[in-house]
DNA sequence: GCGTGAGCGTTTTTT
DNA sequence: ACGCTCACGC
């Protein structure tokens, strides 16, 4: 091993080298973009074993479970496969939620405990507010349960809050006096949950370090070597729970970019990376400046972008590459034109470079983003992923499936119970609901519990909604006698069988609800794969209780298969780490990127432009600005300027192409039911008497179809004939479009005149009618 | 007390 | 489009 690990060393850079086999003490590299930071990581992790490091003293620390995959199996072809088998490996998240599993109960908690995500999360506090009687207009339930995590990230506990006179006066004079209150609540009603948010993964393990010192040394003996990828991204939290860890031995490697610090609003302390030479005694400081991923343009282009932050650690990144082509900065009419201009692009060029899908990445600043790039690329036959947005675990269907699972392995989980308590419908309504709610707070036990016992205690329930209850309760428990001998999809299956869930979704029988069902099929696969997997055959609770910790820490990338070729699409945040060959930075636009939220401090600017050049420094050989000058937000098309970031370039490095579709017009519709629409097509059909009006819409065979998923109480099919006048006069067209619909307000004199049509791409959906017949007439 | 349908707000980034 | 809330009818 001594003699391979001398050849892989000797791949290294001068540079790369020196932190790599680094052996004892405390190091920080800073590595540049494209600098070969992961080849360093690996490398390090190799040589510590080739020493005689034994792997299971080893702790990884990566930014997301599939680095630490690949980073695991690139150990594994160096040192061999069983050496790099207990090396501690992920995501902060995910290796201290199997230490905490481990402890679990020294601080109370089942080590079944569930992992709450987001949305969990905000259904909890809203439930809060709503049962402390506040107006939920000022107690916004995103803003508290954001302010909660950032209370958790800086370690202020619910005592810790009430203690600092600072916070509390802060959100007195926001009106929001009890969020302490709220807090204290919502970490009360987790814990009897026996469930931890994200952020109590961080604090709790922070909380078992600090209060248990045996426990601190072992976990200290064990991780004699600690890396930690991506500093520049740890919050408070993580920063104590890495400085608690290594402090015995203080063996710690942390590699990061403070250019690439993203993730401020997350909790993300840049100090933690700025003052890494306070914190530990004799730091070696590592530098990488060669860029090997991207052509020189692209470097310098990044660094005249970077160079405008006045919050940095100096570093010049250079690289021998060839110089390749300039920026290419295109304009475009609207945020349609966009996407077509992109799709002819990565069209064109894939032809004449003869290039795979796979060798395109779309970046973009808001997920918003993503349907006017969908959209072009369809139709061009472009196949594509998008990644992030709604994963395939936060859909609804899967997370009822998952919500019953949730409850077998633990059954004091509120979130879960209040999920499928009444879904599919039982009969089991919010007042009894509210009334379990009570009772568990007053006997201080679960909801469970309560109804487990809901024959021995009087809640003013009557007799039938009491035995809904029961028979639900006689369900769940059976599923939990089940999962002991049962395997983990056998009981899936069963669960999804025996509720009615899948039964509910074949009812409605539309596209939408067979697609859902194909879901959770997809889910019962991957429930199968993950027990086929399983070494050690254990139980389906065992089984399932591991399956579910995945499912809740996993990352949309962590999905990724990577076995198809496909254009790839995500916001900025997500492409940190990753490279593409040709690089497509769209909705460069002020008050989009940088976003409107983030300009009114320095940092925050700051934080975008270091962003930006994330997004820049993803490019290998051609990156590709674009534009619009005017696009649909929050469904309305409003002016867009060009992002100040596109001037910030020094002007040597771009090339402003033409666009290629030239605009005309701005339309009042862009989409592609109708062409071009504009208010002068509109005419108002005469309303006809004693009958509800309806929709002359585009086709009278549209209406049909409409009519057979609802039927009107009229009896008479809707007439066809219009009325052949324009609007009235003062009637006001409104065109907003969400998601993948279309809205069309008319709003014209008097009630008479007033419809609202919504369409969907592909036809007409859903429309939505008051008091007049409209048509839009070719 | 529960189920249903119209009405409303929504979008900054994520483990 | 989607999910949540409120008002109304059984």
């Amino acid at each position: 091993m001594e003699q391979d690990i001398q050849h892989y060393i000797a791949q290294l850079n001068e540079a790369q080298r020196a932190p790599a086999i680094h052996k004892d003490g405390a190091l920080m590299v800073i590595a540049g973009a494209g600098s070969g930071k992961t080849r360093v990581l690996t490398y390090r992790i190799a040589y510590l074993m080739s020493q005689g490091v034994d792997s299971f003293n080893i702790l990884a620390l990566t930014f997301t479970n599939k680095a630490a995959r690949e980073m695991k199996k690139r150990i594994a072809d160096i040192v061999g496969g069983s050496e790099a088998k207990n090396l501690w490996m992920g995501t902060f998240h995910s290796i201290f939620a199997k230490i905490l599993r481990f402890e679990a109960d020294k601080l109370g908690y089942p080590s079944n405990f569930t992992i709450y995500d987001t949305q969990d999360s905000e259904r909890l506090i809203r439930s809060i507010i709503k049962e402390m009687q506040l107006d939920k207009d000022i107690y916004k339930y995103k803003q508290v349960r954001s302010r909660i995590s950032s209370f958790k990230n800086n370690l202020i506990t619910v005592r810790a809050y009430f203690n600092n006179s600072d916070l509390v006066e802060a959100d007195a004079m926001a009106k929001r006096p009890r969020m302490g209150e709220i807090y204290q609540e919502y970490v009360e009603r987790c814990f009897k949950a026996g469930a931890m948010d994200f952020d109590d993964l961080l604090l709790r393990t922070n909380e078992l370090l600090n209060r248990f010192p045996d426990v601190l040394a072992k976990y200290q003996n064990r991780f004699r070597y600690i890396l930690v990828d991506e500093y520049q991204d740890t919050n408070h939290s993580q920063y104590l729970i890495v400085k608690a860890l290594a402090d015995r031995f203080q063996n710690i490697c942390v590699v990061g970019d403070d250019s690439q610090s993203i993730y401020a609003f997350r909790g993300a302390n840049i100090n933690n990376i700025l003052n890494f030479q306070k914190d530990y005694e004799n730091v070696e400081m590592y530098r990488l400046e060669q860029n090997y991923r991207s052509t020189r343009n692209i470097v310098e282009a990044a660094n005249s972008v970077i160079e405008q932050n006045k919050t940095r650690i100096d570093k010049v990144v250079w690289t021998a590459n060839e110089p390749g082509g300039q920026i290419k900065v295109n304009r475009s009419a609207t945020d349609g034109e966009e996407g077509r201009f992109v799709a002819s692009s990565i069209f064109e060029t894939k032809m004449r470079e003869q290039l795979h899908n796979g060798d395109f990445a779309i970046l973009y600043r808001t997920n918003a983003q993503s349907r006017a790039m969908e959209d072009a690329l369809r139709k061009r036959d472009i196949p594509y992923r998008i990644y992030g947005g709604l994963s395939f675990y936060q859909r609804k269907e899967i997370k009822d499936v998952l919500a019953y699972l949730r409850l077998i392995v633990n059954p004091k989980d509120e979130e879960s119970l209040k999920r499928v308590i009444n879904y599919p419908a039982r009969g089991i309504g919010q007042t009894t609901i509210d009334k379990l709610v009570v009772a568990a707070k007053h006997y201080g036990r679960s909801m469970f519990e309560v109804m487990e016992n809901i024959s021995k205690i009087d809640l003013k329930i009557n007799s039938g909604t009491k035995n809904k209850l029961e028979n639900f309760t006689t369900m769940v428990k059976s599923f939990q006698i089940m999962s002991e001998g049962a395997n983990a999809f056998e009981l899936t299956a069963h669960v999804t069988k025996t509720t009615g869930l899948v039964q509910e979704l074949k009812k409605d029988g539309t596209p939408e609800g067979i697609a859902r069902i194909e879901n959770i099929e997809e889910l019962l696969n991957g429930i199968k794969d993950f027990v086929e997997g399983q070494e050690d055959v254990v139980d389906a609770t065992g089984a399932l209780a591991e399956f579910l910790e995945d499912v809740a820490l996993a990352t949309d990338m962590d999905n990724d298969k990577g076995d198809d070729d496909r254009v790839a699409l995500m916001t900025i945040h997500l492409a940190k780490g990753l490279e593409f060959p040709y690089v497509y930075i769209v909705g460069m636009e002020e008050d989009l990127f940088p976003s409107g939220m983030s300009m009114n401090t320095r940092s925050d600017l700051e934080e975008e432009r270091r962003l930006f050049y994330v997004a820049l420094t993803r490019a290998e050989k051609q990156a590709y600005l674009t534009y619009t000058q005017s696009r649909y937000r929050w469904g309305k098309l409003v002016d867009a300027e060009p992002s100040r970031f596109i001037e910030e370039i020094d002007e040597k490095y771009l090339d402003y192409i033409t666009p290629v579709d030239s605009y005309r017009y701005k339309p009042l519709i862009d989409n592609d039911i109708f062409g071009e629409v504009d208010k002068s097509k509109l005419r108002l059909q005469k309303p006809k008497t004693g009958r509800p009006p309806v929709v002359g819409s585009p086709s009278a065979e549209q209406i049909r179809k409409l009519r057979k998923i609802k039927p009107s109480s009229s009896d008479s099919p809707p007439s066809p004939s219009l009325f052949d006048g324009d609007l009235a006069p003062g009637t006001k067209v409104e065109h907003t479009r969400f998601g993948r619909g279309e809205i069309l307000k008319v709003d014209g004199v008097g009630a008479d005149r007033k419809a609202e049509i919504r369409f969907q791409v592909g036809g007409i959906k859903k429309l939505l009618l008051r008091f007049a017949k409209l048509k839009v007439l070719e």
